[in-house]
DNA sequence: TACAAGTAAGTTTTT
DNA sequence: CTTACTTGTA
């Protein structure tokens, strides 16, 4: 065993020190923000309110870190999306030079991804372990519940999205899935027998083929580090400086993480606003950033008010919204930005008349000069946007969905990656239901037989040609040409394009037979994939990505923008964190659609005020808020809509109201 | 017995 | 449009 490394600190930076920075940080910064950036040992907590210069501190302080001599490689950068760490640390390039580029940054998944693939063998995990999505999620449960029997007669069993949400919600919230079904899913409480054993069957079938979902990573992660104090030592001694981004929507298992990971130097930075925290649903808990000085005794605290982003007019709005909240750091937006823009509020006769004007005034700002990339539309649900994706598409303004539904989660997509998924962990029980199924003759019954088998050979291509020979029911010209794929995608050593059009050719003539009616769509989503995985040199890194960050285009913005021309940007206000526009458009800011129906609870209300904070403060230049009043109702029909409570209350002085009528000319 | 096709209900946000 | 259960066919 290598002896315990310590670590000397250097010596505290006097302001004579200055001179031997490159960046002239005092110049750049605002004094909150250099304080933050100038914090070099010991936990830091930010409190950074919206645009108010969050990305540019944590970015100044990587860049402030490599110029004092800390090892790029010994920066951890922990944020929400892939992309985020991405976009820093490019930026961070800019100021330092590549040296940024050693900086290891992702999210708490990918970064639990990677440790585990790495260090997991001691306690028994596969370096070749599968991740399951939320939809192999279901899948597993599914394949459990038919195999126990429950649900088939007298008394409708749950979905399996909902005990899916259930379980994941329990573990995200260090629940035992008892006390989780009777505080937030009190109508599954007659079935909770059979999902509590159907939660325990789902834990060990996934032990026993190596599969890991979502809270796996984290919850193994935080089990590896519990246990294995070798491992937490080393990983604790080589990421000597950790930041987390977006601390706010954290849950307690990436608190836990954070401290154990911290535990050798507790140079922590944690960045974060509780007004903005909207993934409690995740299972977040913004008191993690009320935590915070608890966990890390002595921790400084700066707080960012100043906002860079939008203009006075749009900052009152959204400290209106959030002055309201019952529970919030006291925190008031300020700008020295002026400018005399009052946000509109919208009110629109019906969905169609809210699209008309969108559409409209987006063309008006682009002969203004506005480039589109600078407009988006901003709603609380995916589907919001359909009527209005419909009217961009009618005037030839060119758009991509953000959020909703992915494409990657296409049942198309989801069949070719099973193929691969099996040749990189034979275990992988789910996907092998995922491939036999799809040849013909070959059903849930069959395949689940077969699949045990298939798991236990070394040699599954094999198997399946051996299968292929005793087959009846037609499925034997099905499994011959599996067998031959598996076979030929094993040998020798073949980079993941290959395997996928090797994947293609075999898939392409099954899936027109399975679908039909709309194959020649789901084609060019499959040539859309093949050029998205053209890069990848690792099968395993390619599908961990497919898992842990899939591109997050989604299938109408796919088809809606043919090339990467200057496009619009369509969202929902969760996918929209932590982004900014010149003018932002909120649609269907209307009670009954923002809140929806299900949020009923005086939490869940607080939490959807929050995403209307969140979603005014995205705009830098122009907010504009709309509603129709006559708005379809699955049950009643068309009933009368009005404005989101959100906004009834702000002070008339603030927004602009305008009703829209139709033009008299013919 | 097992697969395939057909019918009737429910729909947020995401790693 | 998807999912859970029912009915029809080999």
């Amino acid at each position: 065993m290598a002896d315990k490394v310590i670590y000397l600190r250097e010596k505290p930076a006097s302001p004579a020190d200055e001179r031997n920075f490159k960046i002239k940080y005092a110049e750049l910064l605002n004094p909150a923000q250099l304080a933050a950036v100038t914090h070099r040992d010991g936990p830091l907590l930010v409190i950074a309110g919206a645009g108010s210069g969050k990305t540019r501190t944590l970015i100044y302080r990587v860049a402030r870190l490599i110029e004092s001599g800390v090892p790029p490689g010994a920066i951890l950068l922990l944020t929400f999306t892939r992309r985020a760490a991405q976009e820093m640390l490019r930026r961070a390039e800019q100021l330092v030079g590549d040296r940024a580029g050693a900086v290891a940054g992702g999210t708490f998944h990918s970064f639990a991804n990677n440790v585990l693939r790495r260090h997991g063998a001691p306690m028994g995990l596969k370096p070749n372990f599968t991740i399951l999505d939320r939809s192999d999620m279901e899948d597993v449960i599914n394949l459990i519940r038919t195999r126990m029997g429950l649900g088939s007669r007298e008394r409708r069993f749950p979905k399996k999205s909902t005990i899916a949400e259930a379980i994941s919600m329990a573990r995200n919230k260090r629940r035992a899935l008892e006390e989780e079904i009777e505080i937030d899913f009190p109508h599954l409480s007659e079935h909770q027998t059979e999902i509590l054993a159907l939660a325990k069957n789902y834990e060990s079938y996934k032990r026993e083929r190596a599969l890991l979902d979502y809270d796996d990573l984290l919850y193994r992660l935080a089990e590896l580090l519990e246990q294995y104090e070798n491992v937490r030592r080393r990983l604790s001694d080589s990421y000597r400086y950790i930041m987390i981004d977006e601390y706010q929507d954290t849950n307690l298992i990436q608190a836990d993480l954070v401290r154990l990971l911290a535990m050798n130097h507790s140079n922590v930075m944690a960045v974060g606003d509780d007004a903005q925290s909207i993934y409690s649903f995740r299972g977040a808990n913004f008191r993690n950033i009320m935590d915070f000085p608890t966990i890390f005794p002595g921790a400084k605290i700066v707080k960012l008010e100043e906002n860079y982003r939008s203009i006075q007019g749009i900052l009152d709005v959204a400290n209106d919204v959030i002055s309201r909240a019952g529970e919030k750091y006291t925190k008031a937006l300020f700008t020295q930005r002026e400018g005399g823009f009052r946000p509109y509020l919208v009110r629109a006769q019906d969905e169609h008349m809210q699209s008309r004007f969108v559409a409209q005034r987006i063309l008006e700002l682009r002969e203004e000069g506005v480039e589109l990339s600078e407009i988006a539309v901003l709603f609380r649900s995916s589907f919001h946007s359909f009527d209005l994706e419909l009217e961009l598409q009618r005037r030839d303004i060119p758009f991509i969905k953000r959020g909703g539904f992915k494409f990657i989660e296409t049942a198309h997509i989801k069949d070719v990656l099973a193929h691969l998924r099996v040749i990189a962990n034979p275990q992988d029980a789910v996907s092998w239901l995922r491939v036999l199924t799809l040849v013909k003759g070959i059903g849930h019954r069959t395949a689940e037989r077969t699949i045990d088998a298939l798991v236990a050979s070394d040699d599954p291509a094999t198997a399946v040609s051996k299968f292929a020979e005793k087959a009846r029911g037609g499925s034997e010209g099905g499994l011959k040409r599996l067998g031959a794929l598996l076979a030929e995608l094993r040998a020798g050593e073949k980079r993941p394009p290959e395997q996928i059009a090797m994947t293609l050719e075999y898939y392409l003539p099954v899936m027109r037979e399975a679908y039909a009616d709309d194959y020649p769509k789901r084609e060019r989503d499959l040539e859309h994939f093949q050029n998205l995985t053209e890069r990848y040199k690792s099968l395993e890194q390619m599908l961990a990505d497919m898992a842990l960050e899939p591109p997050s285009d989604s299938l109408d913005g796919v088809l809606a923008t043919d090339s990467e021309d200057e496009h619009m940007t369509l969202t929902t206000i969760h996918s929209a964190k932590g982004l900014e526009w010149k003018v932002v458009f909120l649609i269907w800011a209307a009670d009954g659609r923002f809140p929806g129906p299900q949020s009923v609870g005086d939490d869940e209300i607080e939490e959807e005020r929050r995403l209307m904070y969140v979603a005014s403060t995205r705009a830098r230049d122009e907010l504009y808020l709309s509603y129709p009043i006559h708005m379809f109702d699955r049950s009643f029909g068309f009933v009368m809509g009005r404005v989101s409570r959100f906004l009834e209350d702000v002070p008339a002085e603030l927004l602009q109201s305008a009703t829209l009528q139709e033009s008299e000319e013919t």
